[in-house]
DNA sequence: TCCGTTTTGTTCTCGCGTTCACAAACTCCT
DNA sequence: AGGAGTTTGTGAACGCGAGAACAAAACGGA
């Protein structure tokens, strides 16, 4: 859970925007509503009512008109919203409107698939650098970036001004690279390995687990199956 | 039960078991526990407490218990718990004391990843097939397993009893490969494509979305520069 | 056996998130 | 202009999950 032990004394920045604290489960749906109106304008559709956009986003329309009520009055009454305009508030909200800059580190199976997703560059990110501490794989390219050392961690940071770092490498050395890249002034962190991050206050990790989605599914699985012996 | 009437869960009832509920967020977290025991285990512990154990999986020792307690009194007070037998019993509870079959359609950047990651079998699951509607892929091998065409997912799932499929296809193809999953029988989705899968009551899909991870990583990070001038 | 110590299992309370339901606001048609 | 029809934005009710706090149970030592 992202801390947000800001609020002591908090004086407004912009006079128009209030400080609109947004319910964590709305800032998880928002990405949701930002592709469906994206896939909406791609469509040809200009304009779009709420019980659309909640059909095309698989929630309910009201869940999705409160959620939307958080960020401000985008709508129009008895008419609905339009898309490009609403897609740009999301946006604008979730703050990739300009890209994020990102650092990839362990580049094995999962890292080479991660450099090459093109959904990166569509969706408001930047791979900046590939690292590895595999020599061996130094100089090489992957998706037209070349994998650098995993030492030029600080350099790289500094210089771009990243924020966001994915740890794609084996889970004994996952705590690690996380250490390594917090020192080096990163404060966001998307984790695939298989390990519970321990970072300082102020740190956002999120987690991406193969192995934990799929024992749910196996869980509700074997629920189906015990309970109808058909 | 002559009834076809199909909630999303059917609360099965039977005569042994009482009728543990369990709630989902719970569900969600057992894996966490599961993973911390066997790290546990594996590291030669053979009794631990609920704050270990806890610390471990990195959550409220308060909420461990509560959790531990849906599934039955597998504790031992004043003592803690035996590592081995509680880690038997979530393994149970989830249903990955023995193997799932699984599918995996697409082996592209991501499909590749997927299929080498050993995950799978030390935490309850085996790939029994690699599926590709690109023709150029059969006959391949990739870890071990040799890329099928789409079209022999009925027969595969049909002879191996597969239950659980992972979809790892562009968008445009999901909706395509989870409707031909459902009508061969699948009845629970990993879905790694970027897009809201529409099925039936009675199957279950998760999502493991990257661009969703990020972005809520970046509307935290925003905050943050905003929020903090210093 | 009895008492202090330890740790589990459970009860209780609070806050968050979901959903309903409706007033407010906008368009269109007569 | 006015009324009928639509659709948004939101107040209120409700249910679930998180965490604190404590009673119950096991163990060990005297
Ligand atoms: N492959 C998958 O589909 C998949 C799925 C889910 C989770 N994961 C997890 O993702 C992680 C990576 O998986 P993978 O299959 O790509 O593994 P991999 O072994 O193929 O790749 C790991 C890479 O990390 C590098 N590395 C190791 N230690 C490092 C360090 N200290 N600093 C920098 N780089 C380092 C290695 O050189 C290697 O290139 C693992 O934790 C795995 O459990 C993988
Ligand atoms: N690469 C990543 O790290 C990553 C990360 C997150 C999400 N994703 C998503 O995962 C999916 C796959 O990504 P990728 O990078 O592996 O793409 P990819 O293009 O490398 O691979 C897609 C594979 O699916 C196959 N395919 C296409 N249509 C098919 C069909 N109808 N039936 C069977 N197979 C079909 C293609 O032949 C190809 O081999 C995409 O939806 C992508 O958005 C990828």
């Amino acid at each position: 859970m992202p801390g947000n032990e800001r609020a002591t004394h908090v004086t407004a920045r912009t006079p128009t925007d209030a400080v609109r604290d947004i319910p964590e489960a709305t800032v998880a749906r928002l990405p949701v509503y930002l592709r469906a109106l994206t896939a909406l304008a791609d469509g040809g559709t200009v304009s779009c009512s709420s019980e659309q956009l909640a059909t095309a986003a698989g929630v309910n329309s009201a869940k999705l008109r409160k959620d939307l009520s958080y960020l401000g009055s985008y709508g129009t009454r008895g008419v609905g919203y339009d898309v490009e305009y609403l897609r740009y508030q999301i946006a604008r909200e979730i703050g990739v409107t300009q890209d994020w800059p990102v650092v990839i580190v362990g580049i094995g199976n999962l890292g080479h698939a991660l450099a090459n997703f093109s959904g990166f560059r569509s969706r408001g990110f930047r791979v900046v650098a590939l690292l590895d501490a595999d020599h061996t794989l130094h100089e090489q390219q992957v998706a037209g970036i070349v994998v650098r050392p995993f030492d030029d961690l600080e350099q790289i940071v500094r210089e771009n001004d990243v924020a966001i770092g994915v740890i794609s490498v084996p889970a004994f050395a996952a705590q690690d690279v996380a250490d390594r890249m917090v020192s080096a002034g990163i404060s966001s962190i998307l984790n695939f390995a298989p390990i519970v991050l321990t970072v300082p206050p102020g740190v956002d990790v999120r987690k991406v687990d193969l192995s934990i989605e799929l024992q749910i599914l196996a869980y509700h699985e074997q629920r189906k199956a015990h309970g109808e012996p058909v």
